[in-house]
DNA sequence: TAAACATATGAACAACAACTCACATGTTCA
DNA sequence: TGAACATGTGAGTTGTTGTTCATATGTTTA
């Protein structure tokens, strides 16, 4: 009987190859945080809220009436930019104000938008 | 009564600040767009998958060997990347060997790496 | 202190996305 | 030609996520 089947009905075809990916691999956990990173940026309404930031920080209701959206939304928005540690704030009276909290952040912004352009 | 609330309860407290964002702010599309990206590479298969196909193209089965999933499971992912222009294709026989499509996924990779690189 | 205001948050709902399963497609080779 | 095989795909299910709504929290100011 085929042994080795595991998930797949597909035997491998290139062992070489598969082990020696399999070393290469960073750590499952890297790739996660990863992903989890890059999900946070795939959200058009965090990108306009990093764009938004990108100018000048600026205070909740400001980024609402901006992006002509309700101060909720961009509030649970927020909370998931600065969980991702991607905006910082700072408190003023009863204004907060959330600005970037990452220098990489306008630059993985960027790589994506020179991805983008290329595609037209 | 208090006018200009369309959709939030707040009122604009920095009107030349929203009034310039607005100007300034790329084109909607762009940012859906960009957003949309993002998302491809906001999940962990297919965060993987790009990883493998750094080191060398590969077909199908190797993929879901060296991930320990479904065939199928790899093969809808790597539809959605297909789609997003990130991998391409080549046939030989029945084996369907895949690669990036594009010098810009690695950099956007790397430049999320630092960002979680940082964090530790 | 009470009213006004800026923001945060929990619950509910709807839309979406990833995987599985079953099967279709298309190629090779005996 | 038919069996074996590598891959693709549609439907169904389940888990996730973004928004709304109602309301809580905390600050200012009259």
């Amino acid at each position: 009987m085929v042994k080795n089947i595991e998930f797949c009905t597909c035997l491998t075809i290139h062992e070489e190859v598969v082990d020696k990916i399999k070393k290469i691999m960073p750590q499952e956990e890297t790739l996660y945080d990863l992903a989890e990173l890059f999900k946070v940026f795939g959200d058009s309404t965090r990108i306009k809220i990093l764009c938004v930031l990108f100018e000048s920080e600026m205070c909740v209701c400001d980024i609402a009436a901006v992006l002509n959206m309700t101060q909720s939304a961009i509030s649970h928005q927020l909370r998931v930019l600065k969980n991702a540690r991607l905006v910082k704030y700072r408190k003023e009276g009863k204004v907060v104000y959330y600005s970037l909290d990452d220098l990489h952040v306008k630059q993985i912004f960027d790589q994506g938008l020179i991805h983008i352009k290329e595609l037209r």
